[in-house]
DNA sequence: GATGAATGAGCGTTCATTCAT
DNA sequence: AATGAATGAACGCTCATTCAT
């Protein structure tokens, strides 16, 4: 009974600001073109956001959340480690290819729009890191990985699958690869660096 | 014979663009900023460039072949497979860090504006990735290299790499990890990637 | 009896609107900021007054009518003709710079503004004008001032003190002038201007 | 031979602004208005003025420059004390009502925005004021004025001055008063204001 | 070969106001 | 009596680009 049947305004302007994220890039994208494919007024949306930045922030927040939320689950899911690894692995390449508006948001944007990001809000942002860091670590215990700096190779690891997303997203790769081969080949990759030798 | 003293004004205005983009970032180039850092008109540009896209292109055409006169130079000069193979990424860091610029209007642009780069031209961007594929294909065959598919892998390998300059250009790094032993991971983790057990 | 002892909104909002016109200036009043100071919805304003203009003339004429009140009582407890009219100039300065928020929308709005002032209220306006006259007239009969048209001179005296309060309040004056010595020589050359020679 | 026979928009851009500011003030007075009214694009202004700071402040220069010619004429010209200073008030009087646009961005216009103007042209504003004080000085001399301290009744005599002016220029008078007579009879109060009795 | 003059489109943002509830 | 949702118009300003010379 009296069922509000309106729209959230605030999360259609969120989808809409994702959806064209990935068509037209952050810096083609206005206040006014995202108003404009939502249907309201350009006014409408700062009765939701403070400004543009406060609602990339929370679009930035949102897909730092999912993240977490996915790699924490692995994390407590997974005894196995290299099994952990693997999938901590395939989960970020999943997540990029599956949402790359939120990771063109999270990890491509431009670093002096990320120094107005809240310094607090960029800690769940590292402990992303931390997880994969964690696992290598007890990797090592294991006597599965051959890796001195487990800080320094967890930023490695989250390197090299940045960059497999990454040019995907961007189509950057040449159309005749096989972009289920690349990514199976790219994961393969990543893992085979850790390993020490059988 | 004949010709004037006068200056290269093409040149003049691609090492500015070249230079503006390291200092200013790509996002906060104008046109106007360009001319008024040569000390010509706005106008001037236009004799030279078609458009913004224009010049742009050139000075990625020119990345291209600088990274391509490097690769080609090692490959010649470098007869040990492994070697070349190390020396080949380690350039393409190198390249990298050391022109963010060209790196980030090479590599960085958003899909859309790569959409109107010229097909032709990108054919040069390719020949880096063939490079990396015959050494890949070399290393198979002397048994040094675990890879399959030489193409795919040499996609993989630049993902990689890609990944760690990116990260760092985007100063993405946690600033407690020391970024040269960063650099050096990665570079290790790209070669132990390909690597045959011993 | 039966009535609620809920605040009186209008109230509070003029109120609101007189404290915020004297710490923001009217330029930078907004109905939103307004509201937001009040604690009420911005709609709610439209609730008591039907816009901008109406809340401001309102204003304006609380203003007069302090400002008459004023006049007025000094009109009658003072006898003296002299006395009296050092008195009203007296009294003028001190509510400009006692009330510069009050001052502002009463003399410094732009016409534009006043021109949409319900003319039957400017009748109100005028008044003070008006005491001033008789004063002048009365201090002519008794051989005090040098006046020769009464009126025209009560005009006079009121654009002389304006200045003097607008330049006050605009913080116009050199900072080297003693503020508290400038309008006592205000005062005192406004005397002075109408005084018949001894 | 090969007449320029373009308009010079500096000047037209200037004497728009001038125009319009008389008419609608300058809170209402906006960039796309003053282009509008030109008939020239918004975009053309900032050709010749940096920003809307920088438009005002030009033409605010200009009617310092103007009043101070004025100024400095009659000074240099009239050795006749009382004269001088007759001429002086007058000449500043005629100033505002013939120039009221001048004269609205001169002494009208909010402090906040008079806060961004450059120091150094604010010295020039202060030399009226100078020229006065000096003229009172030279007047105490010759036993014609009764002042004690002309810096500070500089500035008074200015006050009244400016109330005048400003009462007029908004159209504040009552419509009965005849605005010559209001003026001879302002003129007159205030030159009374300062003499010694005979 | 080079320029000065000019512009339309667009930017992020704020405003007073309305309307349905 | 009071509100939340929404908007059209306007703001100062920057941009890539054109055109006549």
């Amino acid at each position: 009974m009296g069922t509000t049947a309106s729209v959230d305004l605030r999360r259609v302007i969120l989808d809409t600001t994702r959806h064209l994220l990935v068509k037209e890039g952050y810096a083609n994208l206005s206040m006014r073109k995202i108003a404009r494919a939502t249907g309201y007024s350009a006014t409408s949306i700062y009765l939701y956001f403070r400004d543009k930045d406060d609602l990339f922030h929370a679009l930035i927040e949102e897909g730092y959340e999912a993240l977490n939320a996915t790699f924490k689950a692995i994390h407590h899911a997974t005894a196995d480690v290299l099994d952990r690894f693997r999938q901590l692995c395939r989960a970020y390449l999943d997540f990029g290819l599956q949402n790359p508006e939120y990771y063109e948001i999270m990890f491509l944007l431009h670093p002096e729009h990320m120094a107005r990001y809240p310094a607090d809000k960029f800690r769940k942002a590292r402990q992303n890191l931390d997880v994969l860091a964690q696992t290598l670590t007890e990797g090592v215990q294991a006597g599965l990985f051959k890796v001195d700096n487990p800080r320094v190779w967890a930023s490695t690891i989250w390197a090299s699958l940045h960059g497999t997303v990454s040019l995907m997203i961007a189509h950057r790769l040449d159309i005749r690869i096989d972009k289920d081969e690349f990514v199976e080949t790219s994961l393969r990759h990543v893992v085979q660096g850790v390993q020490a030798p059988a």
